[in-house]
RNA sequence: UGGGGUGUCGUCAAGUGGUAAGACACAGCACUUUGACUGCUGCAUUCGUAGGUUCAAAUCCUGCCACCCCAGCCA
């Protein structure tokens, strides 16, 4: 993994930070909560954070954002864990917030000790009402001005717990009337009598993220603290702790733009009901964009990286389509794919002059534009199967594939007439019949006459059965949050799945591994899914081929 | 009607006073034993808008418009 980051203006930031002295060195840090799965949008973040530091020569932590136990879970670690791993990224240290949770309550004292901190006993309820609204000011609370000693008594028994959750809580004092209504005296503790899955029992109060976040960061001496504009409003507040509290080499905090992905939801609340109400197939289920969801769906790591570099990096509101995604998936993957045939939905293809019980095998490169990637055996015989798609008894305007009358390549092999075919009671076609030139094995014509298509095919004495997901975006409309009507579940494909049992694939990938990749010729990539047996393969379309035929339909 | 941000092609996005990169998408042509890949061509006289400064403005100034974020003891 080589890849430089492309220049963008937190870079321009960075780079004025180290000509003029403020720093010497970049380090960054990815702060997940460990409240939910990864998805397209963090590795946005992990890109950034990983490729800036990478770029400068710097460190990049991966620091899990615990300071509120309630909504977080080891799971949900582990699981960040494996997925920054997959997507080709090493941490310098993995780290905790509430690893930091002494020095940051020795903040708090500290503030408390310079009156810049009171313990107040309002209600939540009415916290909010004295915090005024967008136009007006907020009120001072009646507990603002109590003195140290009482302060950090109160706050002694907080920690002590001697109060329910609820009870108090301790805010900073800045400015009830500051048209920025993060600096109205933000609560930076609260009480939760709850369990923590890093410190266990031992405390009771944690601190807020405006308050841990620039501690923590100072603490591990991150230069340039990147994070998502909604963070913008927060910044003075983050500047404001990092001032009173006499940090030295003060981190930097940059915002830029979070990632927006047309057709996919990427909102924790929303997912969640996806996974819940078994709409998907789990976190990991191959429509959703998680990291986890990618993977399984075939997604090579370096496909999702590449994206990240191509989106850029900005401060406007954007949504990126998700073309651009499947386009970096499938540049890789045609690169690194193995081509093999396989047969979605099979019709049977007679072919009358071929000697019957004979086979034969042919030879066929494992990558057209990579000959020295060798070869693969297929086996050809009197019975083949085609893609109903490419036999056509009325063919529309310039149909180049099998209709009564046409020749065609069957792929590697022979050139084939067809000359008939036949239908059930309900006039639907059960078998073609064709014939074939023995002289064109290979699928060149010795008199030089041409064929304009060229088809897939699997023979019936070396194929097996398999079954085939077929996905499709999981929404069907650009923006699935806009839950104009009723919920976003109204703007679910019906669509975005089809399974397929009976597809029929070329006897040598009767061994595949799990998350091995092909390219199923004319179709797709194609992996093996996790649920994959020996007697039963399964595979996932990880995105289909383009296709300039039929486009204009 | 407070504050903080953002507006450059259908979608991302370069551009930092010298006369609009690139990518995806789209269209056309060529090549092709994948209607794939690849190659070539086309695709913003114009940068939210109206003025102003300048020999010269997407870039500087002023007004206006649109959109996003903020009233969790979430992050």
């Amino acid at each position: 993994m080589e890849e430089i980051m492309a220049s963008n203006f937190i870079h321009d930031f960075i780079d004025e930070d180290l000509k003029s002295g403020v720093c010497s060195s970049v380090q960054t840090r990815f702060p997940p909560e460990p409240n939910g799965y990864l998805h397209i949008g963090h590795a946005k973040a992990i890109c950034i954070n990983f490729g800036t530091a990478k770029k400068y020569g710097g460190i990049c932590n991966l620091r899990l954002d615990d300071t509120n136990p309630q909504k977080e879970d080891m799971e949900y670690v582990d699981a960040i864990k494996e997925d920054i791993e997959w997507l080709g990224f090493k941490w310098d240290k993995c780290l905790y917030a509430s690893s930091y949770f002494d020095f940051i309550y020795e903040c708090a004292i500290k503030l408390i000790k310079n009156s810049k901190a009171y313990v107040d006993d309002l209600t939540a309820e009415e916290i909010r009402q004295h915090r005024g609204t967008l136009t007006e000011p907020g009120k001072n609370s009646p507990y603002r001005d109590r003195s140290v000693s009482e302060n950090l008594d109160l706050f002694e028994k907080m920690t002590n717990g001697e109060y329910e959750n609820g009870a108090r809580v301790l805010r900073a004092k800045i400015d009830m009337a500051s048209p920025n209504l993060n600096m109205r005296d933000p609560v930076i503790y609260r009480i939760a009598h709850i369990t923590h899955h890093q410190t266990g029992d031992k405390w009771c109060v944690y601190p807020m993220y405006d308050f841990a976040h620039p501690l923590s960061d100072a603490r591990e001496n991150v230069t340039h603290s990147l994070c998502s504009l909604e963070f913008e409003n927060h910044r003075p507040l983050y500047d404001w702790f990092l001032k009173e509290l006499n940090i030295k080499n003060p981190p930097r905090q940059i915002e830029f733009a979070r990632l927006n992905l047309n057709y996919c939801l990427t909102s924790k609340r929303k997912c969640l009901a996806l996974v819940n109400e078994k709409i998907v197939d789990g976190w990991d289920d191959p429509r959703m964009v998680t990291l986890s969801g990618m993977r399984r769906r075939g997604y090579p790591a370096s496909a999702v990286r590449n994206f990240c570099e191509k989106i850029g990096v900005s401060k406007a509101y954007s949504v990126v389509d998700m073309g651009l995604l499947e386009s970096c998936v499938r540049d890789e993957l045609n690169e690194s794919a193995e081509r093999a045939m396989a047969v979605l939905r099979p019709l049977k293809v007679i072919i009358d002059n071929y000697p019957e019980g004979q086979t034969e095998e042919i030879e066929v490169d494992v990558h057209p534009n990579y000959p020295e990637r060798g070869t693969r055996k297929v086996v050809f015989g009197r019975e083949i199967f085609i893609e109903r798609d490419d036999f056509m008894i009325e063919p529309v305007k310039k149909y180049f594939r099998f209709y009564k009358g046409s020749e065609v390549r069957l792929k590697s092999a022979y050139y084939a007439t067809c000359t008939s075919y036949d239908t059930d009671e309900n006039g639907e076609v059960t078998a073609i019949h064709c014939t074939y030139d023995p002289l064109t094995k290979g699928g060149n014509s010795p008199d030089g006459r041409k064929v304009k298509g060229t088809i897939h095919w699997v023979s019936a004495a070396d194929s097996f059965r398999a079954t085939v997901n077929l996905y499709d975006r999981l929404f069907d409309v650009p923006n699935p949050s806009d839950e104009t009507e009723r919920g976003f579940e109204e703007n679910l494909n019906p669509n975005s799945l089809t399974v397929l049992n009976d597809c029929l694939i070329e006897g040598g990938l009767r061994n595949v591994k799990k998350s091995d990749v092909f390219q199923f010729m004319r179709q797709g990539y194609f992996c093996v899914d996790k649920f994959s047996t020996a007697d039963n393969v399964i595979f996932n379309l990880t995105v289909a081929l383009n296709s300039s035929w039929g486009k204009k339909e």
